[in-house]
DNA sequence: TTCAGCAGGATTTTT
DNA sequence: TCCTGCTGAA
């Protein structure tokens, strides 16, 4: 038997040991399912499949990173050549090699949430669209058309929604605007080389010979141009994918849930394998967790299967108010640390919304105790990095307007928004860039403008920027000298109030800097535009500071995907945050309704990371914006049969416990039948507390 | 052009 | 309650 095959369970061996042809393994939350995705590129490499024959597709770098750690310990330096990639740094890879092949210039500005908004901002400024749209809403609904790949001037809904109406005015002219710009969006990366295999035998022959294995990562969350793109790569219907579909929750990003569970449809005659075996869970908590998945209808029914014999606890803590949820969370976290019950780094704090843990963190810090928070704003999202990488940007592309407008006052040198507006005028009347509009700014603005001295100086810093930055050498350290002249550091060190948020801006500044001179020192070609791409593809701040140190992590229920902690405590368990309002009561504008089940998810995937003990809180009453409210029970809470779960409600009525010693008290002093209030009342008071939660 | 003050809106966020 | 984006005065 191979030696992949040997520690495997039954199932894991029957999903590593099938080669060819389309399988879908179902691998339930804690079934080992990274093991088996290792274990079978192993194998197949064994088999006689050469490394750089395969391809293992996930979503996050992160995870891309963390399998091939696993496989180089597995099988060494062959780990190397396998391909091991985002969908969208694979669309990257992709684009530029054919680019290459057919001698094209490869050079263009990756378009993050953030600049498609500006985009969009600038373009609705210039048809006079209502200002009063909710952009957000509009994008979404222009990425829903991108990925299910209607052209842009093909897109005419009947709808009378108003949004779909202004998706439908604006999508043409968004694509126009990012062609102009020599920019791609996160869209783009995946249905640019779909299309391009899809137009051509060739291109599509070269890849699929390329990739003759493919494996794909948390399937549940691909979305329809995803599911093109695979199918373009693999004609040969070598494709491996392995995901969870009670563990979706992306699906208001565009995630499609049938993709997994209509698998067979796209691939015909394929194999399914179901990995249930949990080694995660103790068996109380698995019973909770497939309780609660059971209630949603649309999925492949099955129920995770405890390895695990031994015990722990779920229960469920119901507090008067919100305040007093978090000061007794935090006091219990102290005391479990301080008992070294649990080790900080082995316990979780999970929610369903970011507005919860701004109102844990004063408490955690009053008793002391160090956290994570997970998730959170990436450096590469934050306003002063995002000025640098315009910046940056700039040198390596000049057409990339958004970039250009991001930074053309930024510090301000007395070029408003007038005379953009006149530039960009000019520019369209004469087909030019912005960039090159400024070139001839005082053809554009007459020769007497005083914007003409500031210009001249912008386009001046610019120049030399590029020339030195494409001298070669050493890119790292000439983009810091570039970034100290264009004055940034000086502007924020005048802008910014407090010294110590002085710091942390020029410090986040230096860390992009940072990570440039080390990619340099790393990279076989360096160059600028290369980093740039890979920033934009990156993953929100891993652990920056590395070391792997005794903190709790705080995270919302998206952000603790794949995670799993001895001790996990769910906390705000009410109808409006989980589910959330959001869902409960749809806005006008929603594009994406997600729906209930997609809420009953998250609370799934947050209870499967707990290994030992499961905590679950909500608060009688909590602030929601600044007003007290009433806050109910969340519903999901009435599929936890009442065996399963201790209940400890500190609201006004005595916990069942208490009313127990209480009664029992009374028996002592008065003899039993007296005092008891008989079985069926004693069930009756319970009914009743739960009613009233 | 710039800056201060106010109105309005406020889930989740792998790339 | 807190943050972002726009309006109006200097």
């Amino acid at each position: 038997m191979s030696r992949w095959l040997r520690k495997l369970n039954a199932e894991q061996k029957r999903a590593v040991r099938h080669v060819n042809g389309p399988l879908l393994v179902l691998a339930g939350a804690g079934s080992g399912k990274t093991r088996v995705i290792t274990h079978r590129v192993a194998y197949l490499i064994e088999q006689g499949v050469a490394p750089d024959n395969i391809l293992a597709v996930t979503f996050t770098n992160k995870a891309a990173g963390e399998m091939r750690e696993r496989l180089r310990q597995m099988i060494g330096e062959h780990a190397d050549n396998v391909t091991m990639s985002t969908f969208h740094a694979l669309g990257l890879m992709m684009l530029k090699t054919e680019a290459a092949q057919k001698k094209r210039r490869s050079r263009f500005s990756i378009f993050d949430t953030g600049d498609q908004l500006a985009c969009l901002r600038e373009i609705t400024g210039r048809v006079h669209l209502d200002r009063s749209f909710d952009l957000g809403s509009v994008l979404a609904r222009i990425s829903a058309m991108k990925t299910s790949f209607v052209p842009p001037d093909a897109c005419d809904t009947d709808s009378a929604d108003p949004y779909d109406q202004a998706a439908e005015l604006l999508y043409p002219l968004y694509a126009e605007a990012l062609e102009a710009f020599a920019a791609v969006d996160f869209d783009d990366l995946v249905c640019k080389p779909t299309l391009m295999m899809e137009h051509s035998a060739d291109c599509r022959a070269r890849w699929a010979d390329r990739f003759r294995y493919l494996l794909v990562d948390e399937y549940q969350d691909t979305n329809t141009a995803q599911l093109r793109m695979l199918k373009a790569l693999c004609p040969h219907q070598n494709i491996c994918v392995v995901g969870d579909d009670d563990q979706s929750i992306y699906g208001w990003r565009g995630a499609e849930v049938r993709n997994i569970l209509e698998f067979d449809k796209h691939f015909p005659g394929a194999k399914t394998v179901f990995l249930l075996n949990n080694y995660r869970s103790t068996q109380p908590i698995l019973r909770v967790a497939n309780m609660v998945i059971a209630e949603n209808k649309d999925r492949h029914e099955k129920a995770l299967q405890p390895v695990r014999n031994d015990d722990g606890r779920v229960s469920l803590r119901v507090f008067p108010d919100a305040d007093s949820e978090a000061s007794w969370l935090g006091k219990f976290l102290f005391e479990t640390i301080k008992s070294e019950r649990y080790q900080a780094d082995q316990i979780a704090v999970l929610y369903r919304s970011n507005t919860v843990h701004k109102a844990l963190e004063p408490v955690l810090r009053e008793h002391g105790i160090d956290y994570r928070v997970l998730g959170g704003t990436a450096l590469f999202e934050r306003k002063e990095v995002k000025d640098v990488i315009a910046y940056l940007r700039l040198t390596s592309n000049p057409a990339d307007e958004i970039s250009l407008r991001r930074v053309i006052n930024v510090p301000a040198r007395g070029i408003g928004p007038k005379t953009v507006s006149r530039l960009a005028d000019y520019a369209e009347q004469h087909g030019l860039s912005l960039y090159k509009a400024l070139k001839q700014a005082a053809i554009a603005l007459g020769a007497s403008d005083r914007a003409l001295g500031p210009i001249g100086d912008f386009l001046t810093l610019l120049d030399d920027g590029r020339r030195q930055l494409r001298a070669g050498g050493q890119v790292g350290h000439q983009a810091q000298a570039f970034i100290e002249k264009t004055g940034l550091r000086a502007e924020i060190e005048r802008t910014t109030p407090s010294a110590k948020i002085v710091e942390r801006r020029l410090g986040n500044i230096g860390a992009l800097l940072r990570g440039l001179v080390s990619y340099a020192d790393r990279a076989s070609k360096p160059s600028l535009g290369e980093y740039l791409n890979l920033i934009s593809l990156a993953t929100a701040d891993e652990d920056a500071d590395g070391a792997k140190d005794k903190r709790i992590t705080l995270s919302t229920l998206h952000g603790c995907k794949g995670l799993e902690f001895p001790l996990v405590v769910i906390v705000g368990l009410e109808d409006g945050l989980l589910p959330h309002d959001r869902t409960l009561n749809p806005q006008a504008n929603d594009h994406m309704t997600t729906g209930i089940d997609e809420e009953r998810r998250l609370f799934y995937v947050g209870i499967t990371r707990a290994m030992d003990e499961l905590i679950i809180t909500r608060a009688a009453t909590r602030a929601v914006r600044g007003r007290v409210q009433e806050r109910p029970a969340s519903r999901f809470l009435c599929s936890i049969p009442e065996e399963l779960i201790t209940v400890d409600d500190l609201t006004a009525a005595p916990s069942m416990d208490q009313v127990r010693s209480m009664l029992s008290s009374l028996r002592d002093q008065w003899g039993a039948e007296g005092a008891s209030l008989g079985p069926d009342k004693e069930r009756q008071a319970e009914g009743d507390r739960r009613q009233q939660a």
